[in-house]
DNA sequence: GCTCTATTGCTAATTTTCTAGCATTTGCTA
DNA sequence: TAGCAAATGCTAGAAAATTAGCAATAGAGC
């Protein structure tokens, strides 16, 4: 099984990133999570192929599939925070969290901002 | 311009990032970090057509084209960062931070857990 | 039971992507 | 200067991706 998102085509990835968002979703639901969602039958063809390639499973709830990733959803966070630190910030968590803060540290309650300087307190621990 | 990545064939993806880790290429250079590259005049054919979309321009150095992405790379770590955070994270920046700690989390300096703690509280300052 | 709708599996056509070759030009080195 | 290598622009064809239609079936509602 092969798990590298660089070598999804454009409906593939677009599909992924909505199994993933949401974590299980019939052919119908991915149709309508899509961007310029083609027909039904288009939509479960691409799904089939993504089965094939081992990146999506189903599960059958009455006569419908359900279509969910193959990969665990934390697994696949992972790698995709890697793949993120490594194309835009050479690597640094820290630039990372710069950044985060940047785009939602006005909207973070102050018990979200100390629930993270504690998880932070705790690597430092660690790291001891 | 769309700058939309979601619109990105795989090829293009491969480049792009490629591109945002390495800030510019020649041709030459893009080819190299390509995985399963392909020939020079078919990565050079792609970056023309991603100059046609509008994704990358190009500067003359000496007589090559030296490639480099169209927008700003802290525009563009934004819009990833946040896309990832959609996705993956239920736009939660404290799942983000707890998964980027269990990632990097060992192998960081007191230093930079500190400067991220300090950047923590610099937000919880602003958000008074 | 009947009708309708939603589902599946499958396929082929169309569109898009990807690839590499060619001709020409340019710069460098011997 | 000549030769070579590396560059460009362009193109066409192969490969891959995308799309939607069809036949058949299953489930829901009346």
């Amino acid at each position: 099984m092969n798990n590298e998102t660089r070598d999804l085509s454009r409906r593939e990835r677009q599909i992924m990133d909505l199994l993933f968002r949401v974590g299980r979703a019939t052919a119908a639901e991915v149709m309508e999570g899509l961007p310029d969602a083609p027909s039904y039958s288009a939509v479960r063809a691409l799904l089939r192929i993504l089965e094939q390639k081992g990146h999506v499973r189903h599960e059958e709830e009455g006569r419908a599939y359900v279509y969910l990733p193959a990969v665990r959803r934390d697994a696949a966070r992972q790698h995709a925070l890697s793949h993120l630190l490594k194309t835009f910030f050479d690597n640094s968590a820290e630039q990372a969290v710069a950044a985060l803060l940047a785009i939602k540290g006005e909207k973070m309650s102050e018990a979200e901002l100390d629930r993270m300087s504690r998880l932070i307190d705790a690597a430092k621990k660690e790291g001891r």
